[in-house]
DNA sequence: AACAATACCGAAACCGGTTTCGAAATGATT
DNA sequence: AATCATTTCGAAACCGGTTTCGGTATTGTT
């Protein structure tokens, strides 16, 4: 239990002797405890001084052969690995990347959140750099966080999701010259690297798919005018509608939020209506979740009387009855690929920005299907 | 973009200079750029020595009033920032928690991994601590993330959760004496702070809850021997089983995985035996899901023929037919205790260890009802 | 053998703070 | 006014590394 005493300082002075005293050295001059011993330490025992030490331990060209490996022995023997936070002041970095969860719903459904940060961190891990998870307080304003970390020095980057189309966080981190990539495009996406999905593409390919099962007054639950991505999923959806020929019903597009209920008021909105739509497409599972539900309590059937179709692949969606019918991607090679772009420009920050577009592809698991009723006026009218 | 590059040894000659010419100066002297100016910088712009100054913002009785208001003024005017690095270094100490994300399942059903996340580092936000998360590689033991974050002192203590009875990583802080707290018993839980939501007591209220509907053969779906939570909930299942006098049939027990798979396979296990149990307690909502699917397949319905039961509380439960009945407790209160835990450890490694365990309540949402035949006799013979 | 080139390492500054110690200035006491 | 106690601050060491610079010792060249 003293491992955290012996790091102040003033107990410092008792600091070495203590050491030696509470280790118990075992025949082969073992050191249980392991992280105690400093550069200055194998320097003494070696007679090198710490510069020649840490030169020998990172690989300079003007130390021996013989030398560095006497100093490679002595470490690896007596265990030491070199104190982080010391290393760092020195080279004036941090190794850190910061991530700031957005403020948590009243209803999280956020299986999406911890897969990122899983695959984050191990992608970080590979380039040696650490995770910094700072939690956003919802009273303050979006920027605050970052602006802490960024004065602080904390990180010497950030990940940003859940873009916004006009972002402060962007134009707070623009501004400063900090990096950052983003999952997401925003309107300045010219002037930072990102990492998003093709949305648009996507909704274009759900809507197709619903066409050609033959709906023709379809839904759509969108997510929050505030997240451009949902913008996108939107006009992917609008574009295929009108290459089809369908009416653009403007009462059919309903907000939603993200959320299982914003999911469920928006599909009472929709189903209420004289001509309720035949299928509805989600800006994301949860709200999907929320169709769904909605949708049973207002008696209809699904998929035989309304099409449901989801947007994030959650496992979860695998689960219920029927099965949700999604747009999925790869959580971790988003991930992997939001590092790459991050590393790189933290090597050379002058590189020309950078951009990567992955495609979401259709899961058919069984909420969707042809409407009850088919009729292909609209059809014919267009091709 | 030249944050990054000024922060560098090679070009520090040009740091300052170039941030002064860098700065907009305002008519009222703004500095829009932030986080730049070093306690050195205020000591010379001031007159005193850097000591002075960080004895002074730091609230030292040997400073003048005067003087103390002439740094925090200039100090604030100027947006002065301490670099954690620096101060961390000098201070013999990281402010930085440790959080190990289980490897992921192939079939992350984890709202609750995110929920927990987010209440931790929120709570140790207050407490000027910040949450370091790094993902565990499933190819190497599970101790080695720990040994390495100890090792290069990145953090100065754990937040443990999904612990085993015996748990290395226990075995492993507890041997180097560095502080931790587990969400959580383990076999040595008398020598370190934990947490835990009580199990036991909320698995017997759920198999009394179905005794009471008439329910008589129950089944239950474990979570792996591994977690030591899922052993209590096995533990208040058949405690409760054997106090209403019902038979204890070991088939009715299935190991599972507390994902959506290994509750598929439990309940097919369950329900293709010729006496299926009318009642399903699961040991996570993840694996109730499972369950339900399995139901569904086989022919039962929920929960007429059939009643389940999860874990957990996740939100989504809330949105599958028929609602998931489930076990739910305070994501958010977990995580603060825990902090509160860990922080006074840190402030006090000698303190006596101490514990809490908190209750699940259960939370009826539909998935569970009386039995379609009720037959008495087990019950009046035990009363 | 004398000299230049090279390999190798020590000395010292530095990163940006914190903390200890002692000296000077101030105030209180007699 | 002289003495002593207090306030207040400067000087310097320190945390544990990294990196630059210069000086020997060694090697290579003619």
């Amino acid at each position: 239990m003293n491992h955290f005493i012996l790091s102040r300082n003033r107990f410092r002075s008792f600091g070495k002797e203590g050491l030696m005293n509470d280790v118990k050295a075992g025949p082969e001059e073992e050191w249980v405890k392991s992280g105690e011993v400093r550069i200055s330490d194998l320097a003494a025992e070696l007679g090198l001084t710490k510069g020649t030490v840490s030169r020998a331990l990172n690989g300079y060209e003007d130390i021996s052969k013989k030398t560095r490996k006497r100093v490679m022995e002595a470490a690896t023997k007596r265990g030491y690995v070199p104190t982080t936070q010391a290393r760092r002041l020195a080279m004036g970095l941090t190794e850190t990347i910061g991530l700031v969860l957005p403020p948590m719903p009243s209803q999280p459904v956020n299986t999406f959140i911890s897969e990122f940060i899983n695959s984050v961190s191990a992608a970080l891990h590979l380039h040696g750099y650490d995770l910094l998870v700072h939690s956003a307080n919802s009273e303050e304003s979006e920027v605050e966080p970052y602006r802490r970390l960024v004065q602080s020095r904390k990180v010497d980057g950030f990940i940003i999701f859940r873009t916004h189309e006009k972002d402060p966080r962007v134009n707070y981190l623009l501004n400063e010259g900090f990096p950052f990539v983003t999952h997401g495009r925003t309107a300045r996406m010219a002037e930072h690297d990102w990492f998003d999905i093709d949305g648009e593409k996507a909704f274009r390919d759900a809507t197709s798919h619903l066409i050609k099962l033959g709906h023709q007054r379809i839904g759509f639950v969108g997510g929050g005018k505030e997240f451009f991505s949902a913008q996108l999923r939107l006009k992917g959806f609008r574009a295929m509608l009108e290459e089809s020929c369908l009416e653009k019903v403007p009462s059919q597009e309903q907000p939603g939020d993200l959320t299982g209920q914003g999911g469920e008021i928006a599909a009472q909105n929709l189903l209420k209506q004289t001509r309720p739509p035949t299928a509805i497409l989600c800006a994301n599972d949860a709200s999907a979740l929320g169709v769904m539900k909605a949708a049973r309590e207002l008696g209809f059937n699904i998929p035989e009387e309304l099409s449901v179709i989801g947007y994030d692949g959650i496992a979860l969606g695998a689960y219920i009855d029927p099965p949700l019918t999604t747009l999925t991607f790869s959580i971790e090679e988003s991930g992997k690929e939001m590092v790459n772009l991050l590393m790189r420009r933290l090597k050379n920050p002058d590189l020309p920005i950078i951009s990567k577009l992955a495609s979401a592809i259709l899961k058919l698991r069984g909420s969707e299907g042809p409407p009850s009723s088919i009729q292909n006026k609209y059809m014919e009218n267009c091709l």
